[in-house]
DNA sequence: GCTAGGATGCTCT
DNA sequence: GAGCATCCTAGCC
């Protein structure tokens, strides 16, 4: 077990979104170890993306994109979903790393009865969320702690970028990064590989 | 097989 | 009160 450390984290968030591809991200919950590589992410850097939730500044959701690196920001969408996101750059500088999609390695038991299903266990951030356990309460996790952290994995033969989905504004920059080719990708965009 | 649209409820204006 | 970093299903090809 070796979590990335902060420096991971302390750095521009397009960088650590693309890094993130092919590590691992565990979650050890009561009923046991799940875990999935990352095959997809989407940066969002801080106060200059429309697309960022701290676009508008700090509110009390979205107050852990503000504070410190190596955090979990796990936020409710459309009133229904959680979905995780990586705390980047620097105190006071919000970024977040978007994880959109998981290749599941461990706990496969468990990620199908938490989804009660066993299709479709992790290609997007809500399902992801499901699949592992992850809810608000684990909002400002330490992603360097021993619950919730991602390590190092595979490291990736190629990396692909496109625009990012979903979003209403900033939805034209390059800010998403997949691994092409994997199945267990979200289902979006044409990809677009470098 | 693929796509369009409804469900859903929290957050911010 | 409108918008939203989504998911699921019915319906069509």
């Amino acid at each position: 077990m070796h979590p990335f450390p902060i420096e991971f984290y302390a750095r521009p968030t397009a960088e650590v979104a693309r890094d993130l591809l092919g590590a691992v991200l565990v979650h050890r919950t009561r009923s046991g170890l799940i875990s999935g590589q990352i095959v997809e992410t989407e940066a969002y850097c801080g106060s200059e993306d429309p697309g960022s939730h701290a676009f508008r500044g700090s509110t009390p959701r979205n107050e852990v994109m503000f504070g410190a690196p190596g955090r979990a920001y796990v936020y409710r969408s459309y009133g229904i979903h959680a979905c995780l996101n990586a705390v980047t750059e620097s105190e006071g500088n919000p970024g977040a790393v978007l994880i959109r999609a998981l290749q599941p390695l461990s706990g496969l038991h468990l990620m199908e009865r938490n989804r009660g299903r066993c299709d479709d266990l992790c290609n997007g951030p809500g399902k992801l969320c499901q699949a592992l356990g992850i809810g608000l309460e684990l909002n400002g996790a330490d992603l360097t702690g021993t619950e919730l952290y991602i390590e190092l994995g595979e490291a990736p033969a190629a990396v692909g970028v496109s625009g990012r989905i979903g979003l209403s504004r900033g939805a034209d920059l390059q800010l998403r990064f997949f691994l092409p080719g994997s199945p267990f990708v979200s289902r979006g965009k044409p990809h677009v590989t470098q």
